[in-house]
DNA sequence: GTTCTCACA
DNA sequence: TGTGAGGA
């Protein structure tokens, strides 16, 4: 009784709330690959699970070239602890990435902090001792 | 309605 | 990492 129930792409921007062009834009980068009748795209419920771990993926922070990896690695080996491992790997590396932003921006706030003090001062000596306008 | 290609940010 | 235009 399995249900070869097929989706059109509106019907999975529908219900994923993306466009049209982004489902065309994951099958040109290899992320999914729907079947044709004709010219027209199928998708399996097997490609709408694809996509919604994509999308998952995304909010994540991965790159959809990460993404490919993983799902990659399920097509090919079905092996759900490598999967899981690159999975964990990828994981660690956007966690260093977004913690390297996170110093990034607390220097700038830093910055930010002195450059308001050194203009207070400037305007304190203009104003309260020599407007030499 | 869906597809494709090219340009563009 | 997508979007918009324009035609088929």
């Amino acid at each position: 009784m399995s249900e070869e129930r097929l989706f059109t792409i509106s019907d999975l921007a529908r219900d994923f709330d993306i466009t049209l062009r982004t489902i065309r834009f994951y099958e040109e980068q290899g992320l999914i690959e729907p079947q044709r009748e004709g010219r027209q795209r199928l998708f399996t419920h097997r490609d709408r699970a694809r996509l919604k771990l994509i999308l998952r993926g995304k909010r994540i922070g991965l790159a959809l070239s990460e993404i490919r990896e993983i799902l990659d690695l399920y097509e090919l080996a079905r092996d759900e602890a490598s999967q899981s491992l690159k999975l964990l790997q990828l994981l660690s590396e956007r966690k260093k990435q977004l913690e390297e932003q996170r110093n990034d921006i607390d220097a700038v706030l830093s910055e930010i902090v002195v450059l308001e003090g050194h203009c207070r001062q400037v305007i304190d000596t203009m104003t309260g001792k020599d407007a030499t306008n």
